[in-house]
DNA sequence: AATCCCATTTGCGGGAGCGCAAATAAAGCT
DNA sequence: AGCTTTATTTGCGCTCCCGCAAATGGGATT
């Protein structure tokens, strides 16, 4: 990958907006490829945090399992999405790992690199921030949906948050195009496996979703699971 | 109060690390005081970020609502906390209310003012995300205890954090030292008020806290607490 | 001191969802 | 193709916790 398609990509991560085009293409320059196959972590929880990352291409699911051997799914990531660029700068160890879900590329920096970057750059620091940021947001509306809402009702918003965040139209509905366990879904809901496969077969049935073992998820009444999802 | 005492506050305060006293000294005379009386709000939710704040002293409550009405505790700040400034910094409304459980003291910027500080203090930038970055963990912790643990253990939890960040030391143990009813304690730990009462009325009995409705409450056996929390 | 107001307590019943376990069905491997 | 391994489904019982409702008791107000 030569540094102007390196260039090209990072035209669209957040992180970097603002910078001009050369700008661009010294950080593009400054990065080291990383490519990674499905089911491969990118590093390890509690791994030192000596690499920021970003998404080239392919889909990521990051875990947090607790000292008791329970995980929980924190976020999946996509193309243009950090990953472990806040533990860089906190110079902490890295709290979660992130696991492919498909063959992609990333691209990293050493945290040394990274310090020189944002240094020059003053804008990567804002737009951290901003990243960051959203990131809280989001943790705070799971963390309201767990609070106040059933198992149901969280299902249906998750599975409409990763439609909206990856979905691709297709014929009869929006394709999850990744693939997406039962306990998958358990652990980015707070539930069970078992409760999981019991909603989405429901479901199957009333012609919501359409959830065979082989194939990828698809929402067939996007309409109908936002009900559920709003239906206090 | 004088620049001399603002400046000295600001010392203390993740935001300004590092900054130079002379530099400290005129991010406080940037700021406008804010005094605040108990059961006030610094903003509501929705709000437009016009200021950010940060507590010089006196405790607050950062409360979210759900749409259906339902509230959601998210934190507990004290002095030298930073509040709403990221939504100053995004350009997006206040996500959440501030809710003073005893009369204070904020200091605040305007967002323009504010802007200008992180222009010619670079450093301010990065105690951001490093602050910012805190608060993701945090709520991580919470997502996951909420997801993984059951209710007594995450009572047990909130209470010993709650004195990690702001207990005193009291004869018989330690002290939280606001006001916290049975609901904060059910919007903190996703539960309902019933429970909580439930739980603490146990405990009292048994002499793990003291909670008599009148005073603050006591934990007098931190350590059963703990295991409380941790015995999965 | 009497009254109101509100937080808290506690009983009781029910229901959501968990956990175990066994059956079934894919997918991967050789 | 046959076998192994792994994901999913589904039944069943049970537990934790919620939700209603009523009682209790402080604190505040007059």
């Amino acid at each position: 990958m030569d540094i102007g398609s390196r260039t090209e990509l990072l035209r669209s991560v957040g992180l970097f907006r603002g910078l001009e085009r050369e700008d661009l293409a010294a950080v593009a320059e400054a990065a080291r490829e990383q490519p990674f196959s499905r089911d491969e972590t990118l590093f390890s929880q509690g791994d030192d945090a000596t690499h920021g990352f970003v998404v080239g291409w392919g889909r990521i699911r990051l875990d947090k399992v607790t000292p008791e051997g329970q995980n929980v799914v924190l976020r999946h990531m996509g193309p243009g999405d950090m990953i472990g660029i806040v533990a860089v700068l906190r110079r902490i160890p890295f709290p979660a790992t992130p696991v492919a879900l498909e063959d992609g590329l990333a691209l990293s920096w050493s945290a040394g690199r990274f310090a020189e970057l944002m240094n020059r750059f003053p804008p990567i620091a804002l737009n951290a921030i901003d990243v960051v940021g959203g990131r809280v947001e989001e943790l705070q509306r799971r963390l309201q949906e767990v609070a106040t809402q059933r198992v149901e009702q969280r299902i249906a918003a998750t599975l409409l948050r990763l439609a909206n965040q990856s979905g691709r139209k297709v014929e009869d509905g929006i394709e999850i195009p990744f693939a997406l366990s039962r306990q998958d879904l358990a652990e980015m809901t707070a539930t069970t496996l078992h409760t999981v496969s019991r909603t989405l077969s429901a479901w199957d049935s009333e012609g919501i979703v359409e959830s065979r073992r082989s194939s990828h998820l698809v929402i067939r009444r996007p309409h109908r699971l936002a009900e559920i999802a709003e239906h206090a």
